[in-house]
DNA sequence: GAGCTTTTTGCAAACGTTTGCTACGCTGCG
DNA sequence: CGCAGCGTAGCAAACGTTTGCAAAAAGCTC
């Protein structure tokens, strides 16, 4: 039904290979045919046809990305950041959501491979991506961005998360907090330990002891931060500060405090980290770490993408980027 | 490097076309050979490759997904729910943000066309899809998700914006406002005629003027919505209540409002349309009407998968479907 | 105008599948 | 024992390109 090279070959009465020529603009037709085949593709309404070109180039111009959700706050900018640089060096882009399950992952993967996606770029909720390296995924460029697994051989774009909850928990005690809680979420989420880490790092520096009490894991999710601060409060031994593994946390832990009738930050202050856009909403002015959102995934595809085009083998090549956290003190952390 | 079919067939000692027959569950192969060969491609880790099936079964189990921008907060649940939908029945997305613009959203109608993707969900910003029916995309099926250029043969899902607006337009007159302005974005919306439409029903039905002074076009950012309600609250002639075309003007609006000083409602009401997530939020509680738009992204992309699915020609088996809204009633609207 | 170079074109293989058709070997029946 | 019928398996074409190589045509030089 779509015009095929060969249609065009026919009525220019040229062979398809010199069709094929003409239109990718190669060297060795001239001129006069090269318009002639081109006007009467452009009049046939010629549309070339991608698998054909994979199948033998051995490469599809396509990407995959896989996230957790794209409808968390903190994923959009990033997949704008990557389609954004895919689109600009001629690639397309998978959007995959595991819904943080690891056999979706697993998954995924499987059926990336499938349709032979030149690269992958992840923001692993694990390690399995890592785990499958040298079966058939192994051969394929992957980098990943947000967090990476421990000790990975590949490519990463990521912030520096134990400095990033340093900075937080430190600008805490700094404003006068002196029993500071964590917040975070078991599972979905590797940065959890490095996040928890800066947070004990600052405790200690300070001369801070570390209590247990303050340090609640739930889910990765807006109301366990409600949840778990409403406990806490409830049980009338509650911390002056809470630092929250991420923006959504953060967000619940504030609605908690306030559904307890308590004010943000008069009673209990808080602080985030992400920074998603609604952080900096004027109702909101939540106090958080920033992650370049838009720039972390428009610098991770251009590291895949160099990968591929250079058709380096990935070992020795990696490039491994961890940026500089930045926070951002609004209103939320700052004492009466 | 991979496997293929034809190693496999090797080391089976069998034909490739047996192989194929085998791993597809195809009948004609003798259980304890398909098991061997089963047995083989696992231990060969073999991935069948896509590309070349799809090169011969003439097409790709893929679909595109053009939305304007994926960082609107309105659009990620919509992706979500056509992702998930697309997942269930075997099928990938390409994700391709156009920046509202036309000349991309052209481009990527191109790409996907090159791509040979079964079919197309988009949310439209104008008509060029449509119009570019006729020529190679003319065969594609494609669906049209959040808002469909008018008149079109195609199968789409939206909601009744005009009644939406009506509504919301409505409430506001109905909880005691008078002067009631309208702000939207003059750009990036094939909506807002409806909209505007709606909104001026209402009016006329409840024997108020329609004063073009309260009717304000911008682009289709938050900060519109501030710079229009503080332009106007400079000028000394403000409404008393407004209706934003989207929530993020309205979000914008009560900026504005509140950097001037003013509150909301009390100063000025507002009422928002699209319901996005951090409209619900504590602190905000925005007055809004609702879009379901994981259930109308899970919905576009069944239709869509249908037609593909049923290889029914498009014409004559188009199904529109509009939503009915819902107006959520929060606080912003509420008189003091 | 012969020989040589350079440009333009065509041939055909390859990419990795699916699938219609044919061929083979059995089984069972008459 | 001959043959129909069936269950398995193989052959080869097709899908629509790209590209190395060879052939043809054209342009130069002397």
């Amino acid at each position: 039904m779509n015009a095929t090279i060969k249609d065009i070959a026919k009525r220019a009465r040229v062979s398809y290979a010199t069709v094929s020529r003409a239109l990718n603009n190669k060297y060795g037709v001239r001129p006069e045919t090269r318009a002639r085949i081109r006007e009467i593709a452009r009049k046939m309404s010629y549309s070339p046809n991608g698998i054909a070109r994979g199948l033998v180039k051995r490469q599809t111009r396509t990407i995959g990305l896989i996230i957790p959700d794209i409808t968390n706050p903190f994923f959009p900018e990033v997949a704008r950041g990557i389609e954004d640089g895919a689109q600009e060096r001629g690639y397309s882009v998978f959007l995959c959501n595991t819904n943080w399950e690891d056999a979706r992952e697993r998954q995924y993967l499987e059926l990336l491979a499938e349709k032979r996606v030149d690269g992958l770029v992840v923001a692993p909720i694990s390690n399995v991506v890592d785990a499958v390296r040298g079966r058939q995924y192994g051969s394929i460029p992957v980098v990943y961005v947000s967090n990476a697994p421990q000790g990975t051989a590949r490519s990463f774009v990521v912030i520096d998360n134990v400095r990033g909850a340093y900075l937080a928990t430190r600008h805490l005690i700094d404003s006068g907090y002196r029993r500071i809680g964590f917040i975070g979420a078991v599972e979905g989420s590797l940065s959890i330990d490095e996040r928890m880490e800066g947070y004990k790092v600052a405790l200690r520096e300070r001369g801070l002891a570390v209590s247990e009490r303050y340090i609640k894991l739930g889910h990765f999710r807006q109301e366990t931060g409600a949840a778990v601060i409403r406990g806490m409060i409830e049980e009338g031994d509650y911390p002056e500060a809470v630092f929250a593994e991420n923006d959504l946390l953060a967000l619940g832990v504030i609605q908690g405090v306030q559904g307890m009738g308590l004010a943000v930050p008069r009673d209990v202050a808080v602080v985030g980290f992400d920074d998603i856009p609604f952080a900096g909403f004027q109702e909101v002015q939540l106090t958080t770490v920033c992650q370049p959102k838009y720039h972390m995934g428009k610098t991770a595809v251009g590291l895949l993408l160099d990968e591929i085009g250079s058709g380096r083998p990935r070992s020795g090549a990696a490039r491994q980027v961890v940026l500089e956290p930045e926070l951002i003190v609004r209103k939320t952390s700052l004492p009466g």
